[in-house]
DNA sequence: GAAAAAGTGTAGATTTTTCTACATATGAGC
DNA sequence: GCTCATATGTAGAAAAATCTACACTTTTTC
């Protein structure tokens, strides 16, 4: 199933992301907020269930990773925001940001370079 | 405070978006699943505490309809992707979409033209 | 091999979000 | 001014998400 993430469950999985593997003690440090450790073994459980991490023992100690990927995560964010706010068009998403935020001439350029070399390809 | 939108919140922003000002019974017709009168007047309520949407009496009925801007809540979104997955740059998220996202050479034409036209601007 | 340290499992409690049911109000038409 | 269809208001239930507290297990260390 795999499904969405909430906002509590994506805080874990930026840690696992960015970390590799954990164990729970870990990540309760690194977390953004202070956090239960049973409060945040509760967020791991519920990503087992959802299947978006997965663990293995490591001494008496289970030590976690993400499973699902970071790059598939945003893709699939990304998705629905063009489907919420352009008709399901990502051309028409990526056209939005480019207009309405602010980027620096580098930033434009690159853009530019990156469709061109895209395009080509 | 204009917090955040939940997901079903947003279905009702959709339609507002979509179709200007409604009132209840219609924006209930118009909704993507099936929903008693009464739940969809909650999330109503709700999206008024917050001020995402205003509303007028037209005859004894009051008619809804959106004040936080369709493309002010994809900004905060895309920020809101950004950060998770780009370390805060919009930038990233933008060069992220362009190379994993499926497009077709119209399209890499139609970004980079965006691109360059804004640049000299 | 007993005690301490570090880890796990899990049963409720709380909070937030969402829905249901029903009582009450209002405007149109006769 | 009644009546009926259409609205609204709201109390409380249900469901989902999150947290707390505490008991139990496994290493490690002395």
């Amino acid at each position: 199933m795999t499904s969405s993430l909430t906002a509590c469950e994506l805080e874990v999985m930026q840690i696992l992301w960015e970390h590799g593997e954990l164990k729970p003690a870990q990540i309760q440090e690194k977390h953004p907020r202070p956090i239960k450790n049973a409060a945040l073994r509760f967020q791991l459980k519920i990503l087992l269930q959802k299947g978006h991490i997965s663990r293995r023992k490591v001494g008496k100690a289970y030590y976690y990773q993400a499973v699902t990927a970071k790059k598939g995560a945003l893709k699939k964010m990304a998705r629905h925001l063009a489907q919420v706010y352009c008709q399901g068009s990502t051309v028409g998403l990526i056209a939005e940001l480019i207009k309405t935020e602010k980027l620096s001439p580098q930033d434009l350029r690159q853009l530019q370079r990156l469709a061109e070399s895209k395009d080509e390809a």
